[in-house]
RNA sequence: GACUCAGUAGCUCAGCUGGUAGAGCAACAGACUCUUAAUCUGUGGGUCCAGGGUUCGAUCCCCUGCUGGGUCACCA
């Protein structure tokens, strides 16, 4: 990199960096730096009457007030931030003052990671801080941060831009406030939905994220192909055929928490990969897991908010078992006023049109067009966690038909603030009646609907040896961290979500410049003028490019012999 | 994919129905031994997203593109 592609700041700290080698400090040191205590504790345990306590801490130097012989500064550690108070004579007890003159006051730039010693006390305003009597540079940082600063409360400057926060989440984390308590929490979230499992004796495992068959949904996967064997294979939308092959294979009860891939739309509930939890247990059914379900999320809530309640947007979440449960043709009754049951297709392609739906057309089967009339009318409309149950078998090939009635499934799924949280079954075990359910995919397949699901006879095998009654469910991570944390959008709970590449400006390589007979030390120049690919240079008066490229080497002070006009023209005569 | 808004200093943002740019913080130089958005004095820092067009002249007006946000559509 040259320097004329660095801000000034940055030209700024790489001299400070060269300095401090200069003066035998290593920017970069290898060894240990021992760390007693965290701010976070300091704070804490700080007592007024008690003796003195030394401690070692280290963070990153995120503010500076330096106020002649005596400063004040920042240091944030990975638990929060921390005043620390440096007097000159403290700290170089000696006649050489540089340690706090040079270093810390002008070789030391925010950003950077300091280890510091001294005792803990409290300054005249109130504020728990450490007087430091050693300082030891742990990291030069050569890129300023933002710099956001907060009273009472309020970030003033605050680094808000969505792009670049997610482009460089790591720039987010270390300046804004509330980034990395989110995602403290999606990981306590994880944990105690593993405690929750284990302790109910179910085994945590793995199955293939590559699959010959993308099974258990309905989504477009995304394809990628393996060389030796020369074979397609797909990244998976769901890991719910292997999670029953597993119960096929005697397990009392498995789950995963699952990355699954789906080729489809992004926005701000949907990311191209996202994480999925699911959850087989032998010998239960759908109802058994609607007590479960709601079990599992009340102790969430309670264990990473101490509440039940969650506020998320304008709305209050209440997640305090038990939960509202009706069926989807009751809903779709109490909300639109039509009773579907035993409505043929023609009928409900009728209320339909009465509703003045347009996205419906002739592909539609009965199952799709009951689920596209609740998506429509109900399924925005239930803000407290409601389980609608028993579903239209057309759209839960998967699913057991009910008890009770052989056209609808035992299935439920949770909404909560109007959006699907979780998807359960009691899980169809007939094999007979599996493999027609698959046919009848197929059906819908050849009629249009390219989401209907593939078959996979190897799950049709597992099933034939016997699968024990099973109930599943899957919940969608990112949406239940979402609920917890009062997020709105998913990337506000993914570290990296998915963003287009970012895209660098097409630069001709130096050797392309070198065979015009440029010579080395001027190609960033002629970058920096703006000249990036040959092309740019071949319209131009050559008067004009040898003034700009000058213009650079005087303005940056570079030293440089400035070229004739004569050499540029040839130059650009060189161009092919 | 459609519509819409935005892109100006390291960050947050101003910029008058067109005359090549300003503030605060950050940086640099200086003052200051209990400050805390420290303060005070001074200084530097910009391909105004990119490329076309209109114009004597474009950060501003028009077109195209890129990137992001929002809404809708599609989709768990």
């Amino acid at each position: 990199m040259s320097l004329l592609d660095l801000s000034e700041q940055e030209i700024l700290r790489r001299e400070s960096l060269k300095e401090l080698r200069a003066m035998g400090i290593d920017p970069y040191p290898a060894a240990e730096y021992v760390v007693t205590d965290y701010s976070q504790n300091i704070r804490d345990e700080f007592k007024d009457d008690a003796p003195r306590k030394e401690v070692s801490i280290a963070g990153r130097l995120m503010g500076r007030r330096v106020m002649g012989k005596a400063s004040f500064a920042e240091i944030q550690d990975s638990k929060g931030r921390i005043q620390i108070y440096i007097a000159r004579d403290e700290l170089c007890t000696g006649e050489n003052k540089d340690l706090y003159n040079v270093v810390f006051k002008r070789l030391l730039d925010i950003g950077d990671f300091i280890g510091v010693k001294g005792y803990v006390f409290r300054t005249q305003m109130g504020e728990i801080s450490v007087h430091v009597s050693e300082l030891k540079l742990l990291c030069k940082s050569l890129k300023p941060l933002p710099i956001v600063k907060y009273k009472d409360g309020v970030a003033y400057d605050k680094f808000e831009d969505p792009e670049l926060r997610y482009r460089q989440r790591y720039v987010d984390l270390i300046v804004n406030d509330g980034v990395k308590e989110t995602f403290l929490k999606r990981s306590k979230i994880f944990r105690v939905m593993r405690d929750f499992f284990d302790h109910n004796g179910y085994t945590e495992v793995e199955t293939p994220i590559l699959q010959p068959i993308p099974g258990g949904a309905s989504a477009r996967p995304f394809i990628t192909h393996h060389n030796t064997l020369d074979v397609d294979l797909y990244l998976r939308i769901a890991c719910e055929l292997y999670l029953k092959r597993l119960i096929v294979g005697g397990f009392e009860g498995v789950y995963e928490f699952s990355k699954n891939f789906r080729n489809e739309g992004m926005d701000r509930t949907h990311n191209p990969e996202f994480t999925c939890m699911e959850l087989y247990v032998q010998y239960k059914d759908y109802k058994w897991m609607m007590n479960y379900t709601e079990q599992l999320l009340e102790k969430i809530a309670t264990e990473v908010n101490g509440t039940t309640k969650v506020k998320v947007g304008d709305n209050e979440i209440d997640f305090k078992a038990p939960y509202k449960r009706i069926t989807m043709l009751d809903a779709i009754k109490e909300k639109t006023g039509y009773d579907l049951t035993d409505k043929s297709e023609e009928e409900i392609r009728q209320v339909c049109k009465d509703l003045k739906m347009e996205a419906i057309d002739n592909t539609f089967g009965k199952g799709k067009m009951i689920d596209e009339i609740f998506g429509e009318f109900c399924e925005g409309t239930y803000i407290q966690p409601t389980f609608i149950t028993d579903y239209p078998i057309e759209m839960s090939p998967l699913t057991k038909k009910h008890r009770d009635n052989d056209k609808l499934t035992e299935r439920f799924e949770l909404m909560v603030n109007g959006k699907e949280l979780a998807n359960a079954y009691s899980e169809l075990n007939d094999p007979l009646d599996q493999e027609g359910r698959f046919q009848d995919q197929l059906r819908l397949s050849e009629k249009g609907d390219d989401e209907a699901m593939f078959i996979d006879q190897d799950f049709l095998r597992a099933l034939q040896y016997g699968m024990p009654p099973v109930s599943g469910i899957g919940i969608g991570m990112d949406r239940l961290v979402m609920l917890m944390t009062g997020q709105t959008t998913i990337q506000e709970v993914l570290f990296f979500p998915q963003m287009r590449p970012e895209k660098m400006a097409p630069k001709d390589s130096d050797s392309k410049f070198l065979e015009l007979g440029v010579p080395n030390e001027w190609i960033p120049l002629l970058r920096k003028a703006g000249y990036n690919l040959l092309a740019d240079m071949k319209e131009v008066n050559p008067q004009k490019l040898q003034m700009d490229i000058c213009g650079v080497n005087k303005k940056f002070k570079l030293g440089l012999t400035n070229p004739k006009v004569e050499e540029v023209t040839d130059w650009i005569s060189k161009i092919g």
